[in-house]
DNA sequence: ATCCTACGATGGACTTCGTCCAAGTCAAGA
DNA sequence: TCTTGACTTGGACGAAGTCCATCGTAGGAT
């Protein structure tokens, strides 16, 4: 939608056909999809665009913290546009649905500092595995 | 370690040279390593070992739940010969290091009913990220 | 102890996912 | 409208991992 746009437009984004295309995909539906997805759906509107401006333009997105990248075990990474509202994920081990969820409590304060090796923890990842009811 | 060789020999694993130094190197150092590492340290050993081996071995260790597969984002699958001692992973979000970690709190308790979808949630995999010291 | 055979190993081709680069294109400010 | 540097392109490249036809061998059978 556009208020991603704006948001971009307005950290001085050059907006190009392809970047607005790559961008309404992301926007489009809340779906997790692969860098692949993201291009034949682009390609869809926009034939010509690039599997390299698909992985540009994603890879922004992401250091702009628009987007994250869900590290899927073994296959091809996915990308998820709900960046803005912090929340993880539950997936179903059946059948491999991924649905977002708000956990409560604090995993980072979780972590005592002498588990911390030093580190500087910047960020939590939870994934949550389970039967969905379908697959139960 | 012998542990590692026997419960997989009372599994019906036939035994090979290939195979022992695969759970070999992997029960040697409790570091989480690549599969190509995997294969550099057994092949010290056992010069003629193939990769193909490696991952077919690393896949059926994984399979029996003696290895797990560590998911990084954008980088090589990590084996963690750790599996029967439950934690979590601290990566390094520049050179890839992961550490095992043991934090407190209840993440499975903290994702409140209403956010389970009906699922019977089993298991959480949490993953800190951050940079170590070497990094930062 | 030796023989058999099905299971495992091999290595090279292949696939998938992703990055890099030189050259061409174009958004947007002057 | 012109200029310019940021953006796009496509193809080569690279890393990680899988596949497969063939060969070798662990371990039960004799």
């Amino acid at each position: 939608m556009s208020d991603l746009l704006r948001r971009l437009r307005g950290r001085g984004w050059r907006m190009t056909s392809q970047r607005r295309v790559v961008a309404e995909v992301l926007a489009g539906d809340h779906v997790h999809l692969t860098a692949d997805e993201v291009h034949l759906r682009a390609a869809a509107r926009l034939p010509e665009i690039s599997r390299a401006t698909v992985y540009n333009t994603l890879g922004e997105l992401v250091a702009l913290g628009e987007v994250v990248e869900v590290s899927t075990v073994g296959r091809a990474k996915r990308y998820d546009p709900n960046a803005r509202n912090p929340h993880q994920h539950l997936v179903c081990s059946g059948c491999g649905t991924v649905r977002d969820v708000h956990p409560g409590g604090d995993a980072i304060g979780d972590l005592p500092e002498e588990e911390r090796f030093g580190f500087a923890v910047g960020s939590v990842e939870i994934t949550y595995r389970g039967l969905c009811p379908a697959c139960a």
